[in-house]
DNA sequence: AGGTGCATGTAACAGGTTACATGATTAA
DNA sequence: TTAATCATGTAACCTGTTACATGCACCT
């Protein structure tokens, strides 16, 4: 399996397991702590996909139970390293994807001045659990761990602060 | 259909349509003028679902062929417009999703620092390339269409800002 | 005559979510 | 004993992209 032919989900498998994640569990664990406010994966998706590198040979896993309980803690292999490796080496446009629906609704709703206010205060509260959320995930840092959590940090900051320009405006109208 | 069974996809075309578009290539267009930086839409997804809306009543069509090309005009009936109120006025939690690989390829870079530059450079660059088309669509403004616009726009700032505090860590080390 | 824009559409594929199903371990 | 956490997985469904196919109209 060349490099260009890993699945998005499949990156995400190498890459968790390249910082140490053991099995599924642990990988989707990892995500939602770490990444899952720029990028988030599903059980659904995951463990096919384990199946799949693993029949791939970019990654190896074998039967660790802990007691009786079924677990499975997979390495990367050679391939899977390089596979890893290309992909982060590759400069291809990244891809970066936004979907606000919020956003989308207060395009839509330009008739209507009272519906307006209460999307955009629906957009401002959506925000706001977003930034707590994102602050209670650690301390935002200059490298490391925390350089992405910074950005998360300032770009809600900004969102917000467009919000509160925005309500400002509407209430005035 | 009830409101709670449109597709993301539905609710654009309704909205569009509300907002004056007439054909499927027109809501595209209008689409990629307008909103595709937080929400975009294909012709695959598109043209099926101008379909299926008319099926369930929401829009009707009439053909209105421009000499020999042909060409269907939509308009939204009022089961259509009050699914596209409902969907405007519900107070659910709006979707927000953002994917964004280069931060993902930050992430799992951590203990290559070369590459790491070079993954810094890429999101810079892309997310000027983002600017210069945000700032190419037309004004930022305070209300009416312009108004996602200059969100857009903030956004990105915050987020090339960012890039540029990070880039500056990452030399010094 | 040729390129750009208007206009519609489909088929194959990719990628992902949700809900469900199951069961062991551990801390309160 | 019971709730939370660890742990794995599948099936049905949904949504979307890409690439292709087609053809007229208008401007130069």
């Amino acid at each position: 399996m060349a490099a260009d032919s890993l699945t998005p989900t499949g990156r995400v498998v190498l890459g968790m397991l390249a910082l140490g994640s053991n099995t599924g569990y642990d990988i989707k664990q990892m995500v939602d702590k770490a990444t899952r406010h720029f990028w988030a994966v599903s059980y659904g998706q995951l463990y096919p996909e384990l199946r799949r590198l693993e029949q791939h040979g970019l990654i190896r896993g074998r039967p660790e139970p802990t007691g009786g309980r079924s677990r499975k803690v997979y390495e990367l292999t050679d391939a899977g390293t390089r596979a890893l490796r290309a992909w982060l080496g590759a400069n291809e446009e990244p891809l970066y994807e936004v979907r606000d629906e919020g956003l989308l609704k207060l395009f839509f709703s330009e008739a209507q001045p009272e519906v307006r206010i209460e999307i955009l205060r629906a957009i401002h509260e959506r925000m706001e659990r977003k930034l707590a959320q994102l602050e209670a995930l650690g301390t935002p840092t200059k490298s490391g761990p925390g350089m992405t959590l910074s950005l998360g940090i300032a770009i809600t900051k900004a969102y917000l602060k467009w919000c509160d320009e925005a309500a400002r405006h509407l209430v005035k109208e």
